[in-house]
DNA sequence: CCTACCGATCGGTAGG
DNA sequence: CCTACCGATCGGTAGG
């Protein structure tokens, strides 16, 4: 990879994959840019523009990044941003809703997996964990810019969101209520377990000496540990 | 309290402490406000300033917060705001960097009351949820717009944070060397343990069945058990 | 896909 | 503490 631009780097703020540069240039002799549909490559498409705008507001937030940012990562110029999107808010809801739908999708098949309350709460963390370790760009803007979603985008979220609250500290309830898991409060343990898992996304670092699944598995082991798995 | 101002609600992103509002309002005669200083009554000072600033940035962001809004909830024009602050990254760097101090201090403070790892972690834990859930304002701030720092604020802001995770690290890893805790990585155990207390911000809710203490509690006996604590 | 351009709003300053 | 005002930038549109 000659530019490095997939390599993540630990850092958070700076650790994130960057947008795709298109290798057509500026054309130096006249100024101009170079219509791209005139030269061979890929042209930019609606998924690039929403990968660029994934990375922008994982790294600055939502407010923090302007469309010209994203044109820029991009290569293009800011009005050309609307032949693939509505408006700005449009990618933030791409991004938050397809992102909490493929949790609470991941969810249930891990649910469906057994019938039993320790076998669905090591395979719901684990899978939560692995979720936020390989989608750290769509986890972080999900956590931090969820609130700037406008109606009825931001229901449809909170909705999404609430959904797997309910699920998880249903999971731990029955394990209590099966005698396998004794705590104080499964509303309690459930928010611990949950907001444990969803912090991977801050710190996670796939050119670190653990992988995603090193991750999870050790958390899945905290969860039980949490829960008084006997 | 006659307005409700200081009661705090229970969702995320309405339930934040609102700025308090002077009595003070626009003469309906001519149109004109009052001058503070020519009435009964307190002036507007930085700590009011600050104080509206932390709920509105809690609430929206600092890049989603305008100087108009900080100005509006303690009835000034904007350009007054500037008798009492340098900029808008100054009440950012005030509300960060002195919620990291405190932090610190209180932790340091945790660890001097005995020598025994596991009460340390006992007492730094505790502290550490009941700073989050009676400093939620601060906390959400510093967890989402401490990146949006100027610097060299920035970097005093990280080097205070990682202060915080070496040392608490420190007694994870302390407490494994005495037998006393048993993780697969004292790192990882850290990390989990920190961001359970802080999410403690994101949804608790001073007027709900459980005190700032009970959930300390309840949190405490979940980081000893996540570190298999005898 | 671009250039040209829009009104609105931003943080901040001048001057009293 | 205010009014008046600044240049810069914002998201977005018109028109080709």
């Amino acid at each position: 990879m000659q530019d490095g631009s997939r390599h993540d780097e630990p850092r958070l703020g700076a650790g994130l994959r960057r947008p795709r540069l298109l290798s057509v240039e500026k054309n130096m002799t006249t100024g101009k840019h170079l219509d791209r549909r005139s030269v061979a490559g890929p042209t930019v498409t609606r998924a690039d523009v929403r990968d660029a705008a994934l990375t922008l507001f994982a790294l600055r937030g939502f407010h923090g990044t302007s469309l010209k940012q994203v044109a820029q990562a991009v290569e293009l110029r800011t009005p050309s941003l609307y032949n693939h999107i509505d408006s700005k808010a449009d990618l933030l809801q791409d991004i938050v809703l397809t992102t909490l739908v493929e949790v609470n999708d991941e969810f249930e098949q891990a649910l469906a997996f057994d019938e039993d309350p320790r076998g669905q709460l090591e395979r719901a963390t684990h899978i939560y964990v692995l979720h936020h370790a390989v989608h750290r760009r769509e986890a972080l803007v999900v956590n931090q810019d969820t609130q700037h979603l406008p109606e009825p985008f931001l229901s449809e979220a909170q909705a999404l969101r609430r959904r797997h609250e309910r699920r998880f500290r249903q999971v731990i309830a029955e394990g209590v209520d099966a005698g396998q898991f004794e705590v104080p409060s499964a509303k309690l343990a459930s928010f611990a377990v949950r907001e444990m898992c969803v912090s991977v996304a801050r710190w996670f670092d796939a050119a670190g000496p653990l992988s995603a699944t090193d991750v999870a598995d050790t958390y899945t082991l905290h969860a039980l540990r949490l829960v008084g798995a006997r």
